[in-house]
DNA sequence: AATGAATGAGCTTTCATTCAT
DNA sequence: TATGAATGAAAGCTCATTCAT
């Protein structure tokens, strides 16, 4: 855009676009340096304003990766939960379903470095981890323990204790988004790990593994005498 | 200067401890708070030395970061590689003890926190992720590697893209130990995930689906009339 | 831009009465928090426009704090002079009489803010405390001037310096004002200082002292063997 | 000081004087510009060091303050109770040389500065506000107040409302403190208010009022039907 | 005449790092 | 070898002021 007589304006007024603009810098730069390291300068020159706009949207830095998290996150959620409640199928082709729409809509994106953001600095904002717990943990857990709820009262899924199976089934894609942002860009390609690098066969993996298990199904030699579950002797080490 | 009645002057005390002391102090507050947080008079402090005395023994914080990791980590996956060649019995009660024993080495203790803060910290620095990588994941993949191939050669597991099952195998107790020290610490105990409370009971859970799979053997989904579990009630988080 | 159906822009509607109304507002505002902690924002808010209006009434902040000063102090003091150039009575009557209103006008009225602000900030507005001084203090000075000069002349006082006098008289009344605005508003009531408590009885108790003074005419002092008052005790503060 | 081969040493060491040197640069500024208006940065630069250096020694800048008011207004106070307590002589000499002392030890000099300050200031620092009650209006209100119940209990003096009378004496040394604080800094000599010029005779013909009164004793005109302190009517205006 | 989005200097406080002793 | 006083760059946040509309 030029200006005709060499007169720019310091600004351009464009007061609908900032906070978007704000928003889609902030997240580049939260899941690029953490929350604690992003600067706030650094956001507002990369949205193209100067540092005191950015205070004119959002309160203080805090706020603004709240909103940023319900920007981006919380909508996300919103269709998750609807796809669930409408989905016509099989408990185990739900199950799939979720996890790799999931793996689409936020691991295999920016939004990964959220989570990963969170575990890392949590420890540190107590009022994010509060915040972050309540809108995102909760309800992604509550996604995948009604997927487990519907296969039990359907018969199709072993009796389990839920809430402790939801975390174990969203321990890997967890790993999977945290590797991400972790050792896999402190590498080259060349060292990063095999395994993670064809996220949807992991995926794959890791779904048999959750609906079938490890054990050879005719095969009951080495559990045949114990529980399932037996009550746990610590080993002498 | 001369020390007239024997006595000699503090610093010649223990010499030698000396930096032993201060990657103690250094654990445990990069632990505690993580590494930007860690306040090198702390450290410094808890050693009982002066700030000054911190820099003749590390160049600077982030060589005290990465000779705190380098310290604490390697020793222990040497007895744990013995543990696992000596093993006799079935490899699913040896897959059971690798991950208790894990845990109780590891993950209950303040080695935890190593693995969170790299996991938190490496994209800042390459040449510590690298050396992570050679020295402590690889190796312990390696471990789960060698109980899985053989499971399966004895016939006992199901045939898997092994590399990738060690990934998945390996991501709850990870989670377990990143949780303990991110919103575990952020939040009043009440507020915390009930699930991750009592990890025995969580890897117990995790084993039994790695074991057994989620599926019903005889799938009796469509026939059963009468649930055996009540209608969905929110997790407890 | 037109109003097709007889509407006018709001700033037309009560176009000269802007200046006052952000007077009004900045008085309020700069007597409850003093100069610099006075936003202009909220001037404006209160005021019912916004900030960059301010901008077209008053050049600056400072521009704006003499404006109110000058605005809300010169009424007062005609008024006074008026009465007591009527006042028939002794002269302690009509000093009595002075304290009172002057405390009723001025000291219990907003108007001690002013007298606050002035003492508080005139050290950087000398145009402003050059002003101040001759149509404020130089003539309050003169009203109480006249008064003592009358109860010369009418031998009902001693012989005093009287403009020396005048300034003594005057502090106690300005003190109350100041206090008002400082430590009583910093601290919970029950901390606040009683004696300032009942402006009116510490009025009477300074013109008891000023009319008499504190010595007993008929001093018995070191034969009095049973002393009247009780025995030191910490004043409540 | 010569550094005879061209090198200066960044800084110099003096840990002992560095907090005296801080606490006048301090006071100087404090009573130059005010609390807020005080930049910490000005204070090192005119004790000659850099901002940092400030923190080795105060934890921020209202414990700063409180340091100089401790350093420089409570050791005034304790030299006063002393030396009251050991008078010999009238009350009314007493509370002669009690005026004049303060003036000299505070009045005239910077000390007058921090009362113009809190007064100004407190508001809009709730903490100072208490701690300076605390330390300095309580202490020094004790004073006057010890010396009045002396002069009663002596029957020198005649009886009054103690705690109000104590803050009567104090006003006029506080107007004059404030005075050379305010309009006397703000305007050239020659505007200067003349009765404030001279502060020994102003405190003489205050002390004269206080002592004796207003009135000729031997006229009774004024006040001879009314009681010395009447019910107060307010005037009709 | 009125708006309000935008600016950027300014301020307190923190802390890794240096270096004279 | 050990100290700890000193440094100064950073960073979050505020707010008086400007100016295109």
């Amino acid at each position: 855009m030029e200006c005709p007589f060499g007169m720019k304006p310091r600004w351009e007024r464009r007061k609908n676009a900032r906070p978007q603009e704000l928003l889609a810098a902030a997240l580049d730069l939260f899941v690029e340096r953490g929350f604690a390291l992003t600067r706030l300068e650094d956001v507002a020159k990369r949205a193209g304003v100067s540092k005191g706009t950015l205070y004119l949207y959002f309160e203080n830095k805090e706020e603004l990766f709240k909103a940023v998290v319900r920007e981006n996150i919380v909508p996300t959620l919103d269709a998750a939960e609807q796809e669930i409640a409408q989905f016509q199928g099989s408990s185990a082709d739900l199950l799939r379903h979720l996890m790799h729409s999931w793996w689409q809509l936020v691991g295999a994106t920016k939004l990964s470095g959220i989570a990963k953001l969170m575990l890392s600095e949590c420890g540190n904002f107590p009022d994010l981890a509060q915040f972050y717990q309540e809108e995102v943990i909760f309800r992604s857990d509550n996604l995948i323990h009604s997927v487990l709820q519907r296969g039990i009262v359907s018969g199709e899924f072993r009796q389990f204790d839920v809430p402790q199976l939801v975390k174990v089934l969203v321990a890997p894609i967890l790993m999977l988004m945290l590797w991400k942002h972790s050792f896999a860009v402190a590498n080259a390609p060349s060292t990063a790990c095999v395994p993670y690098g064809d996220p949807q066969a992991y995926l794959d993996c890791f779904l048999d593994m959750c609906l079938h298990g490890v054990l050879n199904s005719n095969n009951t030699a080495s559990t045949s005498a114990t529980p399932i579950t037996p009550p746990f002797t610590p080993p002498t080490i």
